[in-house]
RNA sequence: GGCGACGUCGCCAAGUGGUAAGGCAAGGGUCUGCAAAACCCUCAUCGUGGGUUCGAUUCCCACCGUCGCCUCCA
């Protein structure tokens, strides 16, 4: 069965069909660059980074194109919430915006993240905004209203409302009053705004000095460099309305043809509260854990394990305990890869045990088809997972397992755990460096002491040298074939 | 109130119209000088109540519960 994919735009999930044999074009909503990306980020990005991945294993050449939003939008208060920011810590806002773009890019670096093909940010693109509220002006789908604003008409594009299903006159309109009420809708939405006096970011438009609204800069900018039609748009559920129903609304109004073909939103990473129940990271609940946070105290590897566990479309509960689980889970796979890989260093060489390339086989066909169902990256886990117990078996067992096999099980970890999960090293990071070289033969030294130890039946000497190692994070496993090590 | 998602073993989590993957935890074994690791075995009838069907956890309806969106948010 080839690829599905669930579009919510249809709420169904279907056969996926690329505009253009072979080629996909994609586009994600990145993020707002004002504070330190927390683990909600982590979810959204990894989830979309994996069907990047799992679309370029697939053989497809992916143009990949994730916005970062700079130009600060505004808060209940009014008040724009990076000047908030800036005048906190005395710093321009491009600086802050700049310092946070940083961070996000280091985060998603270290979390493995394949770094989109572009990265282009709202306020590099105020030109193409420009230009495309001017067609939607001429196209009679906006207007400006007393105040000098630009408003998209709502009501001028029947479809509105067609990727959330809201219907405009089953809106509660009014439900929360609005200040702004030179618009001629309450559901009409900005496309550029006047600036206020103490307004620090602004650029020159034909409606006067402002900025742009929040949903036109993923339309122009998707547009530039995807074109009127592409095929994936991304982001998190909680921005389905308004922001990507808008963005709908103003590309086909302006293009007058379809936006994105299929869409595909992430679920919602939840946390619990003080009581228990869970509620949505977000920074402005003040709920949240940050990237950098989370780094200090698991290996990326891991938490994009405990994201990978559920489905993308499924929101998650960030605990503690669940993060612990996802990593015994991951430390499983990992020791047979790190097994395996030992084990490379002396094999017979030759063909021995080539019956394993079946089971390998499988694995592959069982991961594929996972993944081929809508990213279902749990199952493609589940089939790392029994494939694991197979490779336990097989070298735990007085069978002798040439190199051939060996290397195609590598190959096997590298691709689907490593190319496309991203949850297998490439190499041991703690082997790699000069420093770690020299610890590596240092520990080596001192399992053939303790190996004497042990054949002189001085237990007690072998027993101090492996808890003296064990106090040091070094965990000693005796094997028939030797004697392996581990660092925490 | 409207829109959407979800409720599967102690915890996390896939999935299917014909009696349910995987991980963590737990219990029992094997291996080991002892450990560690690994392997083997054990461990669910799928929120509740109806309906459709030869048969439903899977389809439909109702109800209960949870979360997300309707305002800046990934």
């Amino acid at each position: 069965m080839a690829l599905q994919v669930y579009n919510v735009l249809h709420r169904e999930k279907v056969p996926f069909k690329p505009l253009h044999e072979g080629k996909v074009n994609m586009y994600v909503c990145g993020p707002t660059v004002y504070d330190h990306a927390h683990i909600g980020h982590a979810k959204t990005y990894v989830s979309f980074d994996v069907v990047v991945r799992y679309l370029r294993f697939s053989g497809y050449d992916v143009l990949y194109v994730q916005n970062i939003t700079d130009v600060g939008h505004m808060l209940d208060s009014g008040e724009d919430r990076i000047l908030k920011k800036a005048r906190q810590s005395e710093a321009g806002p491009m600086q802050i915006v700049e310092t946070y773009a940083r961070s996000y890019f280091e985060d998603m670096d270290a979390l493995g993240v394949v770094r989109p093909d572009i990265s282009p940010r709202a306020s590099g693109h105020i030109p193409e905004q420009i230009k495309m509220i001017e067609v939607l002006l001429e196209r009679g789908h906006a207007y400006v209203s007393d105040a000098g604003h630009v408003y998209f008409d709502v009501y001028s594009w029947p479809e509105y409302g067609k990727l959330s299903n809201r219907r405009l006159d089953e809106q509660q309109a009014g439900s929360r009053e609005d200040v702004r009420e030179d618009k001629r809708h309450p559901e009409d939405f900005a496309l550029w705004k006047i600036a206020e006096p103490e307004h620090i970011l602004r650029w020159t438009s034909p409606w006067g000095v402002g900025y742009p609204g929040w949903h036109i800069e993923c339309s122009a900018m998707a547009q530039k460099y995807l074109g009127e039609t592409f095929d994936i748009h991304g982001g998190g559920v909680d921005n389905i309305f308004p922001h990507n129903e808008c963005e709908i609304a103003q590309s086909e109004a302006a293009h007058g043809q379809d936006f994105a073909r299929y869409w595909m939103l992430a679920g919602t990473l939840l946390v619990p509260d003080e009581f228990g129940i869970p509620v949505k990271m977000s920074k402005s609940l003040g709920n949240f854990y940050t990237i950098k946070d989370a780094l200090k105290l698991h290996r990326p590897e891991v938490l994009r394990t405990f994201i990978l566990t559920s489905h993308y479309r499924n929101q998650i509960v960030f605990t503690e305990d669940v993060l612990e689980s996802a990593q015994k889970g991951w430390e499983r796979i990992y020791a047979a890869v790190r097994l395996t890989r030992e084990k490379l260093r002396q094999a017979p060489e030759g063909e021995a045990g080539n019956a394993f390339l079946d089971v390998l086989q499988k694995a592959r066909t069982q991961f594929v088809e996972a993944m081929d169902d809508d990213f279902n990256a749990p199952g493609g886990l589940a089939a790392l997972h029994e494939l694991t117990r197979e490779v336990n078996t097989l070298l735990n067992s007085d069978q002798e397992v040439g190199q051939a096999v060996l290397e195609a099980i590598d190959a096997t970890y590298r691709e689907l755990g490593g190319d496309v999960l991203g949850i297998v090293p490439d190499d041991d990071v703690a082997l790699s460096g000069a420093n770690a070289q020299r610890e590596d033969g240092l520990v080596r030294l001192l399992i053939d002491l303790r190996a004497e130890a042990r054949a002189d039946k001085d237990f007690a000497k072998a027993d101090q040298i492996r808890d003296r190692l064990l106090e040091l994070g070094v965990t000693l496993e005796d094997r028939p074939d030797g004697t392996i090590w581990r660092a925490e």
